[in-house]
DNA sequence: CTGGTTTTGTACCGCACGGTATCAAACCGT
DNA sequence: ACGGTTTGATACCGTGCGGTACAAAACCAG
């Protein structure tokens, strides 16, 4: 019974994952923001909140997309077609045109000022959520008698997170798709257990 | 003829690096630096320039001490060698509690305002310099036959590189050196040929 | 049509930022 | 002792920041 939202808060909350993910939390100006969203202050204070608030739920959205393919990475049924299949997925995002090079959990807000260090944690959780999350997958591949374990799961997962994180670092610097993939290649060979053909 | 400087430009520079190593370049303000280097503002403009400027020498002062064991870890006989040591020492510096814990060069400035943008291509520079180095070594190591080696040089040292960067990232989260080193020791032994003991 | 409610646009606030003008104090060659 | 020169401290400037007050406009229930 009042005046209608003429905006979409979705669509404007994908922009301000761009924006973000372009920028960082620090770099990414209200005005910025506002002006790719389509809206103005008043607007965006009033479907989000503040700055902090927007930035969390431009991660939230940001990794909501992310557990689809990497879920369907960890269903595979060996820990290396796993990993490998992550990590190249992982490539394919932080390297595609389609949006800015790198990854915004990554290089979103790393060393910043005292005063924002609660993002700062805040995308420190979500990495260690990501580590964990790969970790019970290689627990499960030890539980499982899976043949081609050859680490600890937690080392393995801080090499495959620290991977991952290396990538999104380069990408951002502009190494190309192609030798990152080589690079997820020559990684996985090394670490895993080849497996056998069988006959 | 005139009057003396009253403080020690290279010491201050030092605090200048601890407070950029810790903050970052968005992060780090005037008053924050000026009160680490124990001057005030006219002082740090009069002996740097600005705070780009400043940035930049305290980035250069940074990675000066860098090259002193990361040469010596490349002069080492085998790639192995020099690559084992060149990851366990980032790990010693990373993850030491003398300092900040990450990289400067890694997470000093990443995503950031357009109007940074050149001090982020700045530290790209520095690392895809470091890449190179890296990448020199592995050469040199295909040239001399040396027998550890098993990837091509430049997929090789991407992997080195962003292994490093890996490293740094989850150092500046609090994963401790001891889970860092594991996973050093992972990422060398799988990627190189084992030495052969020889009788 | 009318009243109550919410959104929207403008214009603004206080503040901290990077950077600087100013002037007294400190120094050194002569 | 003195004059030219540079450092040092204070106080300040313009700007852009995140955030908001206010009033007009748009909506829906009755």
């Amino acid at each position: 019974m009042a005046r209608p939202r003429e905006f979409d808060v979705d669509a404007a909350l994908d922009r301000a994952v761009d924006v973000f993910w372009e920028h960082g939390y620090e770099g990414a100006s209200l005005a910025q923001l506002t002006e790719a969203m389509g809206i103005n202050k008043p607007s965006m204070y009033a479907a989000f909140g503040d700055k902090r608030q927007l930035f969390e739920k431009a991660v939230q959205r940001y990794i909501a997309v992310g557990p689809a393919w990497e879920m369907e990475a960890f269903a595979l049924p060996t820990a290396r077609e796993a990993t490998a299949t992550f990590l190249h997925r992982t490539v394919d995002v932080v390297a595609s045109d389609d949006h800015p090079h790198g990854c915004l959990v990554v290089q979103g807000i790393g060393k910043c000022s005292p005063d924002n260090r609660p993002m700062r944690d805040y995308v420190a959780q979500q990495r260690a959520n990501a580590l964990e999350l790969i970790r019970e997958r290689f627990e499960r591949a030890v539980a499982e008698g899976d043949p081609t374990m050859n680490a600890d799961p937690e080392t393995l997962a801080l090499y495959t997170a620290g991977l991952s994180e290396g990538i999104a670092v380069r990408a951002n610097d502009g190494v190309p798709a192609a030798k990152l993939h080589r690079m997820v290649d020559l990684a996985i060979q090394g670490v895993f257990v080849q497996p056998v053909a069988t006959g």
